[in-house]
DNA sequence: GTCAGGTCGTGCACGTGTTCACAATCAAGT
DNA sequence: ACTTGATTGTGAACACGTGCACGACCTGAC
């Protein structure tokens, strides 16, 4: 109720889902308090930086005992937006396309897959999934009926701008791409991208500095942090 | 040949590839020589960390000119390792890993899917894209064979720890985890995670601030960096 | 009521990453 | 040779993120 004076950093924000699929764990465990240090070796962090970021949703610790996993596990869901479905509509039915409608895991996170769309012809009418592939013209049409804002871009490359904008034009300012290209989106939209290849040649090259190991000083390790 | 006293920063590392990428663009299109300002443009960054991100290869840049497309090229492909081919096994032969073995992209990046393993009897023995599906215990043998130093895990989260270990046992010293679990790899080691929940949830964070925008200041642009 | 043990919240110092600004340098034209 | 215009490479300031250390606070035992 209280506004605190509270604005997220965006490193935080980023770990915030790592700690609830943790404190998801434990609910199901019915653990009734978790400690920062111990929540802190499930999300593989360290537990400083837990407490740092637990602190941004207000402070939900006691102090000697640790926190309530139902109270936090509803903070954050609150903070994170989770308390509500974010219907998500797929654009491009491809290799990548279809087995992303075909996870179960998103719409068992409050990510339903509203609607696959594609433009070639060929896959319109389709079914994947029990559901219908629509041509990309619909897409206005779909978001606005089914109150879409995020979208999934698993289109080649070259078509991912032209994606991202008619996504925009329909109403949808989430966008996660997974196509290899830079896309641009105005600053009132969210943009993530997941590029696979990128993340192996990242892993390439450390590997490589590994293999070299012994031209001079150690190579660091990159430890995940952010692929997240 | 000389050695410059150089430690390349992991968020440097990071943004190679996507130059990386911009590069092999020019060169198709016989660009001779790029200028930092369009190199950076194309690459979604800003100019001055373009070029404090090549300085860290070497003063590659002519003053006045720009980079040489090819020959930057041929020295970040060195820099990140990519003189070599790198085979990839994949582990989980289910949705998303029959998507990795399907995608042609890796090959021609220079990552063969050298090997698909499973745990599942019913799945080893079954073809997919040409490539017979083998049982993780025989995870030593092939990579011993193959020479492989990088694995996918595309296996159910409950079973990600397990078979991490398997592949450092089996000496493949880079993982990319597309499970939804946090795993813990030796620092002698690199871990780079895709988790596309995350990646959502992230997204429906800043999608509820636009939504409640008007309750105080302007919510801030993620625009993806995180995620690369 | 007091004490002991435990854990949170956070100030502070440190390290990393980003951006600015500008001298250094190059090519080309005259 | 000199000037002009362009662009790099990098020092320095700044912003952001991390981790330590410790006071504040809670619980339970006696
Ligand atoms: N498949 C993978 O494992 C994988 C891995 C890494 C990256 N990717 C990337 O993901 C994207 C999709 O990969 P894929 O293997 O599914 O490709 P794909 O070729 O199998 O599918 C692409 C789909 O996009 C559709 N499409 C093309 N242009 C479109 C447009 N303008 N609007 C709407 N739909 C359009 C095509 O009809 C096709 O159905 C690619 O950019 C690829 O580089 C895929
Ligand atoms: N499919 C998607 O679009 C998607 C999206 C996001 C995340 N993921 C994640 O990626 C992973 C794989 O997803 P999926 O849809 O392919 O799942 P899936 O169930 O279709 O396939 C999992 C495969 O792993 C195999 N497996 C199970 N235990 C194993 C073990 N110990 N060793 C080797 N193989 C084993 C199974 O036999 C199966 O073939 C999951 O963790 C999932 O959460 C998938």
């Amino acid at each position: 109720m209280a506004d605190r004076p509270r604005r997220i950093p965006e490193a935080t924000v980023a770990r915030l889902p790592v700690y609830l699929r943790s404190l998801l764990q434990l609910a199901g465990e019915k653990t009734g308090t978790i400690s920062s240090e111990r929540l802190a070796e499930m999300a593989g962090v360290n537990a400083a930086k837990v407490r740092k970021d637990l602190s941004y949703l207000g402070s939900y610790g006691t102090r000697g005992v640790g926190y309530d996993v139902e109270y936090l596990l509803f903070q954050m869901s609150r903070e994170l937006g989770l308390t509500q479905d974010w219907p998500v509509v797929i654009v491009g039915i491809g290799n990548m396309g279809q087995a992303l409608a075909n996870y179960p895991g998103f719409t068992s996170r409050g990510f339903p897959i509203a609607a696959l769309v594609d433009a070639d012809a060929s896959k319109v009418g389709h079914e994947v999934h029990g559901k219908r592939v629509r041509h990309i013209d619909e897409l206005p049409d779909i978001a606005a009926e089914q109150h879409i804002a995020i979208g999934i871009i698993a289109t080649p490359a070259h078509a991912a701008q032209d994606v991202a904008d008619r996504l925009l034009a329909a109403g949808v300012t989430s966008i996660l791409n997974f196509a290899p290209a830079v896309i641009n989106v105005p600053a009132t939209a969210s943009l993530r991208k997941v590029d696979l290849a990128v993340e192996l040649q990242i892993l390439s090259f450390y590997q490589q500095q590994r293999d070299n190991e012994g031209d001079g000083a150690a190579a660091p390790a990159p430890s995940a942090d952010a692929a997240g």
